[in-house]
RNA sequence: GGAAGGAUGGGUGAGUCUGGCUGAAACCGCUCGACUCGAAAUCGAGUAGGCAGUUUUGUCUCGGGGGUUCGAAUCCCUCUCCUUCCGCCA
């Protein structure tokens, strides 16, 4: 109840015209599509109850629009009465009733478009046309293969085990200092961390072309909902007490929310940008999955891509976000697969996604390591951002996009299962030697 | 944390004291046209968005929310953000 309410209260700022979500008109014209986008998504339809809202909605609208006309031009005539120093009195007691018959229109009305907008909140994206039709991960599709899974020849170890007798991973301090999930990284282990930071962010701005920015690692209701987090994911998040800021659980969410609300120019397009970022995820519902190792913890460090793009390119910039996310895996000669989510498996905001996994030979399978998503103009409405494609023309939503360039943590786990050797060191990756300054990790 | 000032269209910025004829001057930018071999300069025209209906239309929006009023960019309350000064701090 009280969550409920909080969540209400920090609810985006009612902007005019209320450019959120999925675009009411949209819905109306394509009953059948979302409808069956939410099918796809093994997701319950509000639509009913959408549809008979958004009746009421009009037919109340008509009849206060036809008040309002009257008043303006009453109050016209009352202006002209005075200017000429005439009595306006009877016209302006007739109005009275008049205005008062609009509040309550208008009482009734917010009344119902706050029931509309919590139900378009909640929508989830349509998938695009391209996305295999499934219940959950079992029915994505793998689409690519790099690289050979590494065959022992010795007892391989999983990466907690390496982390612990290198001493570069302490659980038993992490828990102490905070809690479960929480995870100490010291000496090579630390500096691994800091130099496939760097490593990553290098090869996205020097090769990629992104440009690079440090965000805030918290943020607003108002960005936490245009980028999709709220209203539905709340209890995914770490909140602060008493304000209505989150602890970012991307930094998908910052770097996006840097132009909300605003009219991006043509000619800048399209705009590239890399950040690194701690992420926060309260893992609601993930008791018990992998509580062992770097994995899956409620603190991770990661390099994000994120990209806005005129519509017509968004399916292509997708194709190029996901190379640009291989390619790092590529030059730390990770064998790791790529995949299309299926319905089922899409996340909220998202209308396609590949997700880059990992081999991770302690776990005898490929662990996700970067999600790259189209979100098409889901985003974007939600937060506003729009461009004006022809000079004359009006404004319309970009395409947002984003990458996973990748997460730290789990490349650390990977490193570490994959180059382990026989008496317990860990080759360091060519590619890393430059920023680690050593060959061994011992 | 204390004090003061501010938030207006793509941008700068007038209007707020003295409520109605201001959805909003002017300038810049942008678009089209004229001039030109072409460009610059100059001149002319155009140039916010949401919602509902769609043939002419109606309605709403001057940071957000609320109030006063027949009527609010304009008056009052409140919140957010920005600027300046003081204090504090890495």
């Amino acid at each position: 109840m009280r969550v409920f309410y909080f969540i209400y209260m920090f609810l985006p700022n009612e902007k005019q015209g209320g450019i959120k979500m999925l675009d009411r008109k949209f819905i109306r014209d394509n009953i059948d599509k979302v409808e069956k986008a939410l099918k796809n998504r093994q997701m319950e339809s509000p639509l009913d109850k959408f549809e008979e809202l958004e009746e009421q909605r009009r037919d109340l609208l008509y009849e206060n629009e036809k008040l309002r006309h009257k008043r303006n031009v009453n109050s016209d005539k009352i202006g002209q009465l005075k200017r000429e120093g005439k009595d306006a009195s009877h016209i302006i007691e007739e109005m009275q009733e008049v205005s008062n018959k609009i509040k309550k229109y208008d009482e009734q009305l917010n009344k119902i478009e706050e029931g509309l907008d919590d139900i378009l909140l909640r929508i989830p994206n349509i998938p695009h046309e391209s996305v295999p039709i499934g219940a959950d991960e079992e029915d994505n599709r793998e689409i690519k293969k790099w690289g050979q899974p590494r065959e022992f020849d010795f007892d391989y170890k999983t990466h907690w085990e390496i982390g612990e007798d290198l001493d570069i991973l302490d659980f038993e301090k992490g828990s102490k200092v905070t809690g479960a999930r929480f995870t100490f990284m010291k000496n090579a282990g630390a500096r691994l961390e800091r130099s496939l930071i760097n490593f990553f962010l290098d090869v996205h701005t020097k090769e990629h072309n992104y440009s690079e920015v440090f965000p805030p690692f918290i943020a607003n209701a108002d960005s936490m909902t245009g980028t999709g987090q709220l209203p539905k994911f709340e209890n995914d998040m770490f909140k602060l007490e008493d304000l209505p800021y989150y602890l970012i659980p991307t930094a998908e969410v910052p770097v996006t929310n840097m132009y909300r609300e605003e009219i991006l120019n043509k000619k800048d397009l399209p705009i590239y940008h890399t950040a690194y970022s701690a992420c926060f995820r309260a893992e609601a519902g993930a008791h018990g999955r992998d509580t062992r190792g770097i994995i899956r913890q409620h603190q991770f460090n990661k390099v994000e891509m994120v990209k806005f793009v005129e519509p017509e390119n968004s399916y292509k910039e997708l194709e190029i976000i996901t190379k640009d996310a291989e390619e790092v895996l590529q030059k730390l000669e990770l064998p790791y697969r790529v995949v299309t989510l299926c319905t089922g498996d899409l996340t909220f905001s998202s209308a396609k996604t590949y997700d880059l996994e990992v081999w991770m030979p302690a776990y005898d399978t490929y662990r996700e390591i970067s999600s790259c998503s189209n979100f098409e103009d889901f985003q974007a409405r939600r937060a506003g951002i729009r461009y004006r494609p022809e000079p004359e023309a009006s404004t319309e939503y970009i395409h947002t996009l984003n990458g996973s360039g990748v997460a730290i943590g789990r490349t650390v786990a990977a490193i570490l299962e994959n180059y382990q050797n026989e008496d317990g060191t860990v080759t360091v990756p060519e590619a890393l030697r430059p920023y680690m300054g050593i060959e061994v990790i011992r």
